[in-house]
This record gives structure tokens, sequence and C-alpha cells, in this order.
DNA sequence: GTGGTCTAGACCACG
DNA sequence: GTGGTCTAGACCACG
């Protein structure tokens, strides 16, 4: 899976990062048990410093949707937590979204699509 | 409309002053042509700084929102440019939490009644 | 509330930071809502990387137990969340201390005396 | 005695197998005397590396839970020292395991539970 | 002034 | 080889 950062955005580095990685394992790109690349490679080739790729690793870590060992780096996790709920943080935000996407004239449709899409099965 | 600030949040101040005037817009609270109160007025009531509430207006004047006049203060704006798009950001945030929605175990039918709640007439 | 660094041990420089925090407020020598020394203050107090004292506040804010402001610093947060339940690695790691405990022949009441110790008032 | 290792956790396998050989001399699974698999035969039926259980037992060597000599491998011992004394670093943890359970809302009598628990006969 | 992010580079234990 | 930790130093946005 390619991940791409955008370096002029106000999110950090490491939460992009992160932020792809559960899209991915979302959208099916990241199967559960996949191998993810190491520390190391994923810096090397994204030219960024390790100290930032391990940020975004341990934050995935933290909210279960990795596993790290020492020998075999990390892993997709086989079973994520299903809290059956948005954080406070995503509520928030998703009502921002759909109050700013309803002001630029979004058609409510559009937004259902975009559910569908995401949960569709892969 | 109460402006409610969570001084811990990791949203800036001045983007949850920003936000929270752009969700009053959309659900209704403030009406096109609808004054605002004053940079200081708004700073001395929610005891912060004036640059802060400052800084959410000129966001709310950039973005079309709203408009400003040395004479009369801020004003919603009459007619709200309609991209009829999401942006980017906006886009991949939306992007984002429907995923992490989706491991979350959380119910499409709950997102899509968000949906239509934000989309609900006024 | 003087925090000591064993730097001979194993348990890394900010984990030792962070649990001697946890200490303080379960003891009452920080109280709720009590400010915490600024990073750089504390690093510069004891000798150490900012970094390092940031990854312990980071951590101590993901558990609940502190808040950040960037106009304030850090603060004791006046209600930390209650699971009312020990981690799975605490619960291990009480079972093995236990273990070595009664192995080393310290005698049952002795540690009944430390749990009585630490949930008094304060 | 069956040993469980989990292979993601933070603890270093080594230790496990350690921990858990402590834990099985303390509950009674391994009686004094008992011999232990030699390091081939458990790093084979662990799938593991030789070095890491040579590892875990030249530990409880030297913490005088075990003998080893080349004819018989390694035995539990007949003698444990008994200090009479939880060494530092368990004290400290024990502390720090109370404070966490205190202001996690943990009763204390669960606490007492556990370790009447784990002195019990066996 | 405050915390947050990032780098370049180093060292470490584990396995 | 793997992730984890730490430093010295820099820059940033927020307020």
């Amino acid at each position: 899976m390619v991940i791409r950062i955008d370096e002029y955005s106000d999110v950090p580095i490491y939460q992009q990062i992160r932020d792809q990685i559960v899209m991915g394992i979302s959208d099916g790109r990241l199967r559960a048990g996949e191998q993810l690349p190491t520390v190391r490679a994923l810096a090397l080739e994204m030219g960024i410093n390790t100290m930032t790729v391990s940020k975004a690793y341990q934050s995935l870590k933290a909210e279960g949707y990795i596993l790290t060992d020492r020998k075999n780096g990390a892993r997709v996790r086989m079973e994520i937590a299903r809290s059956k709920e948005l954080s406070d943080a995503n509520l928030w935000e998703l009502k921002r979204i759909i109050s700013e996407a309803r002001l630029s004239g979004v058609d409510k449709k559009d937004l259902i699509a975009m559910i569908e899409e995401g949960y569709k099965e892969k």
C-alpha cells in the first residue's frame, strides 16, 4: 500500500501515516494479519525520520489497530476492538463537516453515497 | 447563540469559534444578515484574547461566511457561495471518519442518521 | 513534587516520570486541577531532553490523567476516568509480584499493609 | 506446566518464561526438585529460539529459583532463599499498581482478595 | 511563553 | 534486523 504525505498539510506527518493505514485497513488494502513495512523501511522510502514513523506505529498500536513484536515488526491486528461508537472528537468533526457541506450546497445524497462506498464489502 | 470553548481541546480556540459559528449558520441559529457580536464583546464574554476572536472572524470572512465593515461590525453573509463541493481537507477527513467508524463497528445507519439530522429544514 | 530518575533503571525515563506523577496524584501530593511544571522547566530541572518530558506528558494526557493547553501548560485532571478495573498488564504484573513475594517469604500481612497505606484518605 | 507466550507483549519473551516458571513454583504447579524441560526441548515445543529459553533459565538460576547441571538439566531448587523482602523494583512496581488501581476506582478488597488467592495453601 | 513536531544521529535490548 | 529510547537542536502555531 502506498502512503502519500502532503508536506503542506497542517496534519502532522505521523498523523497522516496513521490515518492512511487506518483507511487502508478499513478499505481492505491492508488485510488482518498483514505485515507492515518496518519503521526503517518506511522512513527511508518516504524520506522522513524513523522517529516520525515510529510515532505513527505507536499510535496505531495504542489504538489497537496493529501489533508490534521485536522479531517481525508490525502487523495488522486480527481482531480490532469494536467500541461501537465514534470518539467525541470524530463525532464533532463529522457534525462540522456536514454543516459545511450543507452550506456549500453539497447534496445530501453525495454524502450518503460516500458512506455507502466506505461500508462496501471488500 | 452560545459559543462554548474547550480550552483543553487539541482544536485551537479560534478554530472552535469559527466551527461553531459555521454550525450555527448551517442549523439556523444564525440567520443570513444577522449581526455577530463585536470582537471585543465576544472576547470579553468568553474571557479570551481579542486576537483569538479576531482570527476566527478573519477566517470566516476569508471563507465567505461573514462580512465585516467598520461601522456595523460583522454580519452573516446573505448569500454564501455554494461551491457544491467539499474541500479536499473535508473530503479526506470525512473518509477518515467513515473508515474509523466502520472499524469501530459503528452502524452505517447511525452515520446516515447524522446526515439526515444535519440537513433537516430549519 | 520532586521527581527522581533512576538512570540505571530499565524503566525508560519518560515512563518513570509518568509513573511518579500518577503516584503523586494518587497519594495526594498532586491535587486535582494542580498545575504541573512546564515541559521545558521539568526537562531543565532534571537535566533531560524536552522530548522525553513531552512523551511522559502525552502519555498521561492519553490516559486521561492530565490535560494540556497551549496557554497554561499541563494540569491534573479534575475528574479522572474510573474504569473500575486493572489493566491486563497490571493484573499480570500484580500476580507476578505476589508470587515472588510469597517465594521470598514476605508476609501476606505486609502486602496488605501496603494496600491499606496506598488507599488511605489523603 | 504449560507456558504461554504473547509474542506481541511488551514483556520480552525470556521474561515471560521466567515469570511463568516463578509463578508455577509459587502456586505449586512446579514442585521443589522437579525437573524442568531442557532448553532445547522447551524451545522446540514453543517454537522459539534456544537462546531465549536459555536466557530465562540463566535468570532463574541467578535468582536462586533453579539449579542446573550438565547431566540432569534444570531442576527447581529444594530451598529457595527467603530474603523476607520484596526487591526494590518489585516494591516500586507494587506501589505503582496500587496507585493506578486506586485512581481507576478498583476496590481495595479486590486487591486484597488477589493476595489471599496468591497465598493460599497448595 | 506554551506544547507539539521533526530531524539526524546514536545507542539499546531482544531474538 | 527489529522496534524503542534518548539527545541536541530547531521550528511551528497558538495565544
